[in-house]
DNA sequence: CGCCTTTGACCGGCGC
DNA sequence: GCGCCGGTCAAAGGCG
């Protein structure tokens, strides 16, 4: 078995992959996956996900040799990480803003090259924004001006996948690197950083491109914590996605696409100038973590989500989603009408209305999220042990064929996806990884009951018949 | 019981 | 100094 590169269309919506690919394996996988030799894991331990990258890696790393995503995901700064998987670990989005210029360049061009093998249209580690794109030595640097052209093609053309859609900006390379570098330390206050250069070319998030937002110069504050002030110039990381469908998007929120992260809403605030409420969101794997996230949609774009990640996970990441309750709560099962007013009942309520919408007669493929967890558990040594095969596979020169949607139904499925994200209450990641790399026999054909959007049915020619992938998750739901 | 979301209040920064 | 604004807190209530 191996893993279909359709999986990457699938996961457009997730960030998960993302996160994974951008900046957590740079420190899980890091000096392995580069080679694509992959013969040894960094992460032999219990923990899954740096199995997981390593895999990812080896997809792109093995599909074309001229994709350089292997090399994104390698630690740039030379990191060997083999004890300890975590041991570099941070938010792999804040992660960029850590590195130096020639880092993001060099992730940057793996990027962009992963995503125009994709269809991407725009990928760009903004670390080159600005004061320091003119001092860039790579070609893969973005003008601002060129980063806006680059949205522009982007918002004209429908989704592919996640590579297309999602914009990182990350405050200019002048920016101190973080104190939040190195290894992840006990949560504490952390230093102050020094005022960041701003540059007058930078695109802010009152222009009409508000996907592009300078990162620099806000705010974070703890009024009520003392050991907490606002900083400004904190780092952030701004990340366009393509938004859920409308149907799915909640009346005062907005429907979040799943990541590795538990996050925690504890305010929403609507936005001067915008229609759209910006929701946010705490870390909550971990207690004393300072990560956070805004979630809120474009305003120029309601299509489109802006996540804006602020400081740092302190912790590894959740390798147990049911330990996530948030993230991951179950479909609910009672308390969906609309007399409920507070509480998770609005999502409740939209989730249910949404599977009303999109079931059609047909059984939702609904997981909850405790079995799915469980069976999640119960196989990750199987799955790991079955990821170790898959290298081999690789190894074996098994082409990585990118599966392109055809344009028109793609925006759509982008959409769906994020829905069913939202509707199964499930990691499609943890689904792929619990179930993706079963036996054969019954446990193929459970982990095929399980597995709403067939990504595991691999057999057929999968790179070109995009119509047997038409619109998976309709044809589930 | 522990987690979540919702939501009004509170607070600090900033511009005028 | 004042008001606006964004970010956070914390109480209330729901869910599994």
């Amino acid at each position: 078995m191996c893993i279909s590169p359709i999986i990457m269309d699938n996961y457009q919506g997730d960030l998960t992959d993302i996160l994974r690919a951008s900046g957590g394996a740079a420190s899980y996988g890091s000096s392995t996956c580069s080679t694509g030799s992959a013969t040894a894991t960094a992460s032999s331990s219990s923990s899954q996900l740096p199995t997981t990258h390593h895999n990812w890696n080896h997809h792109f790393s093995s599909s074309d040799p001229n994709i350089t995503f292997s090399s994104v995901l390698e630690d740039p700064r030379g990191a060997t990480n083999f004890g300890d998987p975590f041991s570099t670990m941070r938010d792999p989005f804040l992660q960029e803003i850590d590195m130096p210029s020639a880092s993001a360049t060099y992730f940057t061009g793996g990027l962009e090259e992963a995503a125009a093998t994709f269809g991407a249209v725009s990928v760009s580690a903004a670390n080159n924004i600005n004061t320091n794109a003119n001092t860039s030595t790579t070609s893969t640097v973005f003008a601002p001006q060129k980063i806006l052209d680059q949205e522009h093609d982007m918002m004209r053309r429908p989704c592919k996948n996640i590579f297309s859609n999602m914009i990182q900006i990350s405050p200019h390379a002048k920016l101190p690197l973080s104190p939040y570098d190195s290894t992840p330390v006990a949560p504490s206050p952390r230093p102050i950083k020094p005022p960041a250069v701003v540059s007058p070319n930078m695109v802010n998030a009152n222009s009409s491109k508000d996907c592009l937002v300078d990162t620099t110069g806000v705010q974070i504050s703890s009024p009520r914590n003392p050991g907490l002030k606002r900083r400004k110039n904190q780092a952030k990381k701004v990340v366009c996605i393509p938004a859920p469908a409308a149907a799915n998007s909640r009346q005062t929120g907005e429907v979040v696409p799943s990541d590795l992260w538990a996050w925690r809403k504890y305010g929403q605030k609507p936005i001067k100038g915008s229609p759209y409420p910006r929701g946010y969101y705490r870390c909550s794997s971990s207690k004393g973590c300072s990560a956070r996230k805004q979630v809120e949609r474009s305003r120029t774009d309601p299509n489109m989500l802006v996540i804006t990640y602020t400081s740092e996970h302190n912790h590894p990441w959740p390798t147990q989603r049911n330990a996530l309750a948030g993230s991951t709560r179950s479909q609910p099962s009672k308390n969906n009408n609309a007399s409920n007013s507070k509480g998770t009942t609005t999502k409740a309520k939209e989730e249910h209305q949404q599977e009303s919408n999109n079931s059609e007669g047909n059984v939702s493929p609904v997981v909850g999220g405790n079995s799915a967890n469980s069976v999640k558990e119960e196989n990750m040594e199987d799955i790991e042990r079955q990821l170790e095969m898959d290298e081999g596979e690789f190894s074996d020169g098994l082409p990585y064929k990118p599966c392109l949607m055809d344009h028109q139904s793609n925006n759509n499925q982008s959409e769906d996806f994020f829905a069913e994200l939202g509707e199964i209450e499930v990691d499609p990641l943890d689904l792929l990884f619990t179930q993706g790399f079963g036996a054969d026999g019954d446990d193929q054909r459970e982990s095929k009951a399980l597995d709403p959007f067939h990504l595991f049915d691999w057999s057929g020619d999968t790179n070109t018949n995009t119509s047997s992938f038409e619109e998976p998750n309709k044809r589930r739901l």
